[in-house]
RNA sequence: GCCGGUGUAGCUCAGUGGCAGAGCAGCUGAUUCGUAAUCAGCAGGUCGUGGGUUCAAGUCCCACCGCCGGCUCCA
C-alpha cells in the first residue's frame, strides 16, 4: 500500500505538490482557485489541504455546515470570475518560522500544524490575487489558464485521513486541458450510471438486494444463469488443468481461526455465532480450511502439486458504510484455489496459473495487466525462499510473455504475489486476480509437510489463487462493462420467438421447441400485444437473438433474425440458426456472428 | 463506524399539517396485428420501523434500519 494523497500532499519534502506533467498542475491550480473562491464566500472557513488526483482535484475545507448544492453552484460561478481575472501565480519563499506566524495570523490552524510537522527552513507560499496558500507547486502561470473544469460534489473527509480527527467538507471538482477531455469525462460519468449494475440487475432481473440482507445479494433466476455459466466456464477450464474441487464448511469452530491467526487478526472482520457454549465462526476465507483437505493424507513428493479448487461462499462482516452494491458485499463466493507443490515446481505453478488469467479474462475481451509485489520489510520466513519464490514469480511471467510492473516491498509478509488488474470498457481499473506465495500461513501454522525422496518430511509452499476474485463483483462488473447486453453464451435468454399474430402461434411453438432442445435459452413471446411491442421489450432486455415468424417464415421454414441493437433482418432456415447458436455459444463468441455472410 | 443526502404501489416519481396520487409494469376484455410502446376497464399502499407533538402527521420532532455519494477500512 502506497502512501495516500494525504500523506504526500501533507509530507512537503521533494520539490512538488504534484506531478509536474501539465495536467496534474492545472488541476492543483484548479483546487487553488475553488479554495480562493470558497473563502471569498466564505470568509470563516478554515483550509486544509487541496491536492490533484485522478480525473481532477478536491480541497478540504473545515466548516461547520456542509456546503450544499447551491454553494457549489455559487463557488463554481465565482471561480470561473477568478479565471476571468486571469491572476498569475506567484511563489514566494519564507522561514518556516515566519511562515508559521504569517498563517496564524491569518487563522488558519491547519496549515500551521502542517508547518509544524515540517523540519524545512523555507517553505514556499503561492498567491494568486488575494489568495495565498502554503504549497510547494508547481502551478500553471496563470488562473486563466484554467478552462474546463466542474465541481462535482461534496462530502464530509477526515482531517489527515484519520477517523479520530475532526470531519471536514471536502468539494471535488474535474478540470481537463480541453472542453472537449472535460465533456467526454462527464459523458464516461454518465454513461457509468446508466450501467450501474444495481439498477441494471433490477432491470434485467439478475440479482436484488433486500435490507433484512445487507450486503448479500439474492440471485434471480437469470442472474444465476450468468452466475452458472461462469462457473461452468471455470470448472471446465480448471477441470483440464489437473485442479481438484472440494467443498469445506462455512461454520466452523474457534479453534480453527485461532489455528489460523485469523482469530487474533481477522477477528473484527468475522461473523460469530454462539451454540452449545462453543463459538463457531462464517468462515472468511477458504485456505485454512484447505489445508486440513491436504492433510487428510500422508503426502508423497510424488503427490505434488496438489492444486485444490473451492467455489466457496465466504462472509466477511463490512462496515454498514462501506457497502457498494455487488461491488462491496458481505457474502460473496471466491473462485478460489491452493496449489500446494514443491519449491522447485513453483514456477510451473505460476506459469499455469497466469496462462488460466489470460484464457479467462481474454474470453471477456479484457486484457490484464501483470503487478508483481515484493519482499516487504516485515517479510517473515526464509530468505533464500523467498529469493527463490520471487524469481519463479518474475521467470513465469516472463515465459508467459507478459510485460508487469514491480511493486518493490509490496508483497504480503508470507510470500510474494502477482496481481492482475483490468480496465473496463469506461476506462475504471478492476483489481481481480491475485496469486499469492505462502511459505508461512499455511505451511507453518497448519505444519504441512510431504516425504521427500530421500524420506525426510519437508515443508510444501502454497499459491493462493483467485481468478474471477468473487463471482458477486465480477458479474457487478461485467455488468456496466457489457451495459447488460452480454454475449451469447452467457445472456440468461439467447434468443427470443415472436410469432406475428396468432395465425403462426403454432409455427412458433415449434420453432421454440427446436431451439430449445437444441441447447438454447430460448423464449417464446406469444402474448397478445403488437409486433413492435414485443421487439421492443426484448430490445430492452438484451437479448442476442429476436426470431419472428408470420405466414412467410411458417411456410418456408425459416425465422426472421433480428440481432440486438440492429434494425436490419434476414430470414434464415432454422436448422441454420440452431447451429449458428451452438457454435456461437460454444466458442464463447463476444459478438453476435449467427446469419452473418 | 463517521459526514451529508435519501426512503410514498413491483419500477420511476408527484404529493410543504386537513379524503394517499400519476405513468409504466400487473390483471380482465376488445383488437389478430411484419420489426422499439393498440385501446378500454380493473386492481394495486404498515407512506422504511418505532416513539413523540397536534383536534388532525406521508408532511413537524426524536431514535433506529436500509439505500446513495464520500471518508475510513479492505490481516
Amino acid at each position: 500500500m502506497g502512501p495516500s494523497e494525504e500523506d504526500r500532499h501533507l509530507r512537503f519534502e521533494g520539490d512538488a505538490d504534484c506531478e509536474p506533467a501539465p495536467l496534474p498542475t492545472l488541476r492543483h491550480s484548479s483546487s487553488h482557485v475553488m479554495a480562493q473562491a470558497v473563502k471569498e464566500l466564505f470568509p470563516d472557513v478554515k483550509l486544509a489541504i487541496g491536492p490533484a488526483i485522478e480525473d481532477g482535484f478536491y480541497y478540504d475545507f473545515a466548516k461547520p455546515e456542509p456546503f450544499t448544492a447551491e454553494d457549489l453552484e455559487r463557488i463554481e460561478a465565482r471561480m470561473r470570475e477568478i479565471i476571468r481575472k486571469d491572476l498569475p501565480f506567484v511563489r514566494e519563499e519564507m522561514p518556516r518560522e515566519a511562515a508559521i506566524r504569517f498563517f496564524g495570523t491569518r487563522g488558519e490552524p491547519f496549515k500551521v500544524e502542517i508547518l509544524n510537522g515540517l523540519d524545512a527552513p523555507t517553505v514556499s507560499l503561492y498567491r494568486q490575487g488575494d489568495f495565498v496558500d502554503l504549497c510547494r507547486g508547481p502551478h500553471v502561470p496563470s488562473t486563466g489558464q484554467i478552462k474546463a473544469f466542474k465541481l462535482l460534489s461534496c462530502s464530509g473527509a477526515y482531517w489527515r485521513g484519520s477517523e479520530k480527527n475532526p470531519m471536514l467538507q471536502r468539494i471535488y471538482g474535474t478540470a481537463w486541458l480541453s472542453q472537449a477531455d472535460l465533456d467526454r469525462h462527464l459523458w464516461r460519468l454518465e454513461e457509468a450510471k446508466k450501467r450501474d449494475h444495481r439498477k441494471l440487475g433490477r432491470e434485467l432481473d439478475l440479482f436484488v438486494f433486500h435490507d433484512v440482507s445487507p450486503g448479500a445479494a439474492f440471485w434471480l433466476p437469470k442472474g444465476m444463469v450468468i452466475f452458472r455459466e461462469l462457473e461452468r466456464f471455470y470448472r471446465e477450464v480448471h477441470d483440464a488443468r489437473g485442479y481438484q474441487e472440494i467443498s469445506t464448511p462455512i461454520l466452523v469452530n474457534k479453534r480453527l481461526w485461532e489455528e489460523s491467526g485469523h482469530w487474533e487478526h481477522y477477528q473484527e472482520n468475522m461473523f460469530l455465532v454462539e451454540v452449545e457454549e462453543q463459538v463457531f465462526g462464517l468462515k472468511p476465507m477458504n485456505c485454512p480450511e484447505s489445508s486440513y483437505v491436504y492433510r487428510h493424507h500422508l503426502r508423497s513428493y510424488r503427490d505434488l502439486p496438489l492444486r485444490f479448487s473451492e467455489l466457496g461462499r465466504l462472509h466477511r462482516f463490512e462496515r454498514s458504510g462501506t457497502l457498494a452494491g455487488m461491488f462491496r458485499v458481505r457474502q460473496f463466493t471466491q473462485d478460489d484455489a491452493h496449489i500446494y507443490c514443491r519449491p522447485d515446481q513453483l514456477q510451473a505453478e505460476i506459469t499455469g496459473v497466469i496462462e488460466i488469467v489470460q484464457l479467462l479474462y481474454g474470453t471477456f475481451g479484457f486484457e490484464p495487466r501483470f503487478f508483481l509485489s515484493t519482499r516487504p520489510a516485515k517479510a517473515m520466513g526464509d530468505a533464500a525462499l523467498w529469493e527463490q519464490a520471487e524469481t519463479a514469480l518474475r521467470e513465469a511471467l516472463q515465459k508467459r510473455d507478459v510485460p508487469f510492473e514491480v511493486r518493490v516491498g509490496e508483497g504480503a509478509f508470507y510470500g510474494p504475489k502477482i496481481d492482475a488488474v483490468i480496465s473496463d470498457v469506461l476506462g475504471r481499473d478492476w483489481q481481480l486476480a491475485t496469486v499469492q506465495c505462502d511459505f508461512v500461513m499455511l505451511p507453518e501454522r497448519f505444519r504441512l509437510d510431504y516425504v521427500d525422496a530421500d524420506g525426510q518430511g519437508k515443508r510444501p509452499v502454497a499459491i493462493h489463487r483467485a481468478i474471477y476474485g468473487s463471482f458477486e463483483r465480477f458479474v457487478g462488473i461485467l455488468t456496466e462493462h457489457f451495459a447488460g447486453a452480454f454475449p451469447t453464451w452467457l445472456a440468461p435468454v439467447q434468443a427470443r420467438v415472436l410469432p406475428v399474430s396468432e395465425k403462426t402461434a403454432a409455427y412458433g411453438r415449434s420453432v421454440f421447441e427446436r431451439l430449445r432442445d437444441g441447447g438454447i435459452r430460448v423464449e417464446l413471446d406469444d402474448r397478445n400485444e403488437k409486433l413492435g411491442y414485443r421487439i421492443r421489450e426484448a430490445q430492452l432486455q438484451k437479448v442476442p437473438y429476436t426470431l419472428v415468424v408470420g405466414a412467410r417464415e411458417s411456410q418456408e421454414g425459416t425465422v426472421n433474425l433480428r440481432r440486438r441493437n440492429e434494425e436490419d433482418s434476414a430470414a434464415l432456415p432454422v436448422a441454420a440458426v440452431v447451429d449458428g447458436l451452438t457454435r456461437e455459444v460454444t466458442s464463447r463468441s463476444l459478438t453476435l456472428t449467427v446469419g452473418r455472410s
